[in-house]
DNA sequence: TCCATAGTTCTGCGATATTCGAAATGAGCA
DNA sequence: TGCTCATTTCGAATATCGCAGAACTATGGA
């Protein structure tokens, strides 16, 4: 992932609001949420909302389908993963006093298939 | 962590100069960097570089010390991983998806001492 | 076609962020 | 004390962000 990407990864998770969706996109999985349900659950205007998800959804962070008269967003698992890569892929580069903690947390993640 | 500061760290990193920096200070390791060296390897004025550093510096993602007439910076490699941390916890809670390739990121990091 | 529901886009303005010249501070040295 | 280097703080211009009211588009019935 190259440096603009990330920034604009980062910047769109750098408010509260859109941490927040996105956080709850992440719990809710693959199927992901509607964005109304979304709306409702954050207590924020509909039109708000999806001014936010477009910055997600710009960032590549997130994306969207039609269902009905619904639409419904989800985490771009990979995008998500190739974000937090660029964030940890210089750490060996100078010592492993960051690396070694990333280590535990992955390790201690206890996925229920794992 | 709670919220504010995940937002706080994410929005200082938010900024292709400041992202820049952090980046030289990851690698620069606990030894740290002068700010002028900063300044000079990233080609900016003194003083934008201060302000930036400065905020990096209040979302606690670095330090800093002062070493005769020069000003060392390094990263806070706790508060770091406490954010990624953030940005990971959620992960399993919904699906093990993005979990995983995570994990094969923390190993794949090949540290000297691993 | 007409209506209701679900989201998005437009628009304007107050708030915040970014930048850098200039001035101020702090440290070392003679 | 006087001088210099390193860095920070101040100030003000400029740009960008964030928000929500209003208008618009899309979908699915009746």
């Amino acid at each position: 992932m190259e440096m603009k990407l990330a920034v604009a990864g980062l910047s769109s998770l750098a408010h509260e609001g859109r941490l927040k969706a996105f956080r709850l996109l992440v719990r809710a999985g693959s199927h992901g949420m509607a964005a109304g349900e979304l709306a409702r659950q954050l207590d924020v205007p509909p039109n708000t909302l999806s001014t936010n998800l477009a910055i997600l959804s710009h960032a590549g962070l997130i994306e969207s389908r039609r269902a009905g008269k619904s639409v419904i967003y989800s985490v771009r698992y990979g995008q998500m993963t190739a974000l937090l890569q660029f964030l940890m892929e210089d750490c060996c580069a100078g010592s492993s006093e960051i690396c070694a903690p990333l280590k535990a947390i992955a390790l201690a993640c206890d996925c229920a298939d794992n």
